[in-house]
DNA sequence: AATGAATGAGGCTTCATTCAT
DNA sequence: AATGAATGAAGCCTCATTCAT
């Protein structure tokens, strides 16, 4: 049970409702963007009224923001489930960032606008807690990284910043098609590269 | 002289009007999104009637088209002209990169908007010609230096997206201001990141 | 129930709302022309916001389209009620003329800019399938009337045209308020106009 | 020499550029409609800039005014050069309207936006002044017609419409195409059909 | 006479949101 | 919960007209 708009509950049948009219959006935003989809158009696709959209969202942006909250969650649920409490830091590392992008690989639609998106005002911000969050978590791992030697003594910023952003650049090209390999092979490629690049000595192979 | 809508010329007068109407929507897609970016918002920034827009351009997407080109056009130039023809495959494109860094720090109003925007429709197209450009002159450099034993014998697709997203995933971040480090050392650092992530041997210092 | 844009079905309340936007713009048609009728100035006549304009009609050219049918087959359905089966054909010609301009005179309004309005682009086609259609009919019953004798050996499509262009000739000109005579005078009229002509023998009185 | 916008003088280089532009829009205007005809277009056609026009006319409703009244001018003489002064007014009006037909015919382009077009607002005064002018010569025969019994004794205004919408009507089916007789051939059938309507004696043949 | 540039009112259409049922 | 209808603020673009040179 949720709450909405007016603090209106919700049965078990509404929250399928709901769900509906978020996998239509989902889908729409994919293939068209945020901005250039409709209401009504989310609305013809999960085969409702377009009155019906603000009994459950109030409004156009609520929609985005719950999406990706939930999103977000389930994300650091899989990277977190991937690492191995007991490995050190850089295996660990690495344990996440193959994670990672499995894990945009199983959601490319909503990593597709998510990632390429606008940004235009609000959703800017929104989208911003999200690699807030996990640049925190890799900059932690990348600390104690460095503290225990395994890595330069660069600026450990840097180096996190580099970390997520080789994993959103090659699960990007990868959605984009210009890359022909499967995802679990993608996934140890971009976790050896990001090793190699943060130690400079883990070679490609 | 260029010509526009109805293959009309322009008096350099008016060619600077229209460098005007290109800034002033350069400064507003920067701060606001392209979506959001009204004609009337760039005439009035400009400062002149919004009418005349259309004497310039003939809607609102070609303003974005031909900007596009511009600078897709001098980023080329800034990078040819950074490499030493002498130099190995390595070193050239650690100039080349660097460079890279370096021009898209100097045209931080542009480059945010292009890199982070909607990509909804036709824009999507446009934008891709200038990362298939990019993707293309790296591969080159790949590729030369595979065949020289320089780096290690991966997938070249894979290495050139990681060259690529390096850049761009840095200068994101750069401009979003969550880096504090001066241009030429963030230019710095990513060359010697691709390096050593290419080669695995470079340590990052 | 009807249905418009997306397909959508209308109720019985939105149908008598559509006839309201239709009523509004005959009238507005009427007093000053098609083009110088704006949409606002339709919805502002019905009463309603301007925006529900297009959930009835996709553009302003398809409400034009729509009342230009519908009044086509009303008149045909007119002029047909008017025939006498059994009649030659000649008398049902003018039978039918004389119901031609008793139903223009009804619906003096419609006419006044279906028969003088601008005929620019596409309206100009809408508007001759409906010609083309009357002087189909008329037609018919001027060759009858050739072969039974009962008109002189001239070319039919000139004949056929005499006949319609009459009847328009003398509706408009009775719109214009140049002529001071009821409806069924000018109806009587325009019969025995036709015959004279036609025949050349029956003389006008 | 004429004058225009400030009591400009023109000089006779300056004249044919004025007609230059007449003409382009008299083509347009025929192609395309009023309304639909932009001044740019006129321009563009008689190959000369934009702000020129203004130069010639004050607005683009003074083009049209001067463009009718010469024409209006042309028509009449043309009918008067026609009459035989010694015929009868039956005759006369049968030359008259032969005449009308085949000057109409020699100057389509212009007749078929003068006839058929929208009449919105001000141009309808213009162009009613025209048929009012020529309604009075046709009721002028038509009275003295009827004055010496040539015609029946029924409403002259009636039969003079009749003449004049005859001469609209056959000439407008004849410029859309859907007459396949000579302009001559058309002139002469215009003539009896209308005698034949008028005295309902003369056959058509 | 002639040109390119500039103006600005206004039209059509879209669409998020609200309302009555 | 659900629907069809209604609202109104904007936005894009056109084009007659004016201006500076």
């Amino acid at each position: 049970m949720t709450t909405t708009p007016a603090g209106r509950r919700h049965t078990s049948q509404g929250e399928e409702r709901k769900q509906q009219l978020v996998d239509a959006a989902v889908a729409l935003f994919a293939e068209r963007g945020y901005a250039a989809t409709r209401i009504a158009d989310i609305c013809e696709r999960a085969g409702v009224a377009k009155g019906l959209y603000y009994w459950y969202f109030p409004t156009k942006h609520d929609l985005f923001v719950e999406l990706v909250r939930t999103m977000r969650r389930r994300f650091r649920q899989a990277q977190a489930a991937a690492m191995d409490p007991d490995a050190d830091p850089l295996t660990r590392l690495r344990q996440g960032t193959e994670a990672s992008v499995r894990f945009i690989g199983e959601h490319a639609a909503y990593f597709s606008f998510v990632e390429v998106e606008p940004t235009d005002g609000d959703r800017a911000a929104v989208l911003r807690e999200g690699s807030e969050v996990y640049l925190r978590d890799v900059r932690a791992l990348v600390d104690e990284a460095r503290r225990d030697g395994l890595v330069p003594d660069a600026d450990p910023t840097l180096m996190s910043i580099g970390v997520m952003g080789s994993v959103s650049s090659f699960t990007n090209a990868w959605r984009n098609g210009s890359l022909d390999v499967s995802a679990d092979e993608l996934a140890a490629f971009v976790g050896r590269w990001v090793e190699a690049a943060l130690t400079g000595t883990t070679a490609l192979r």
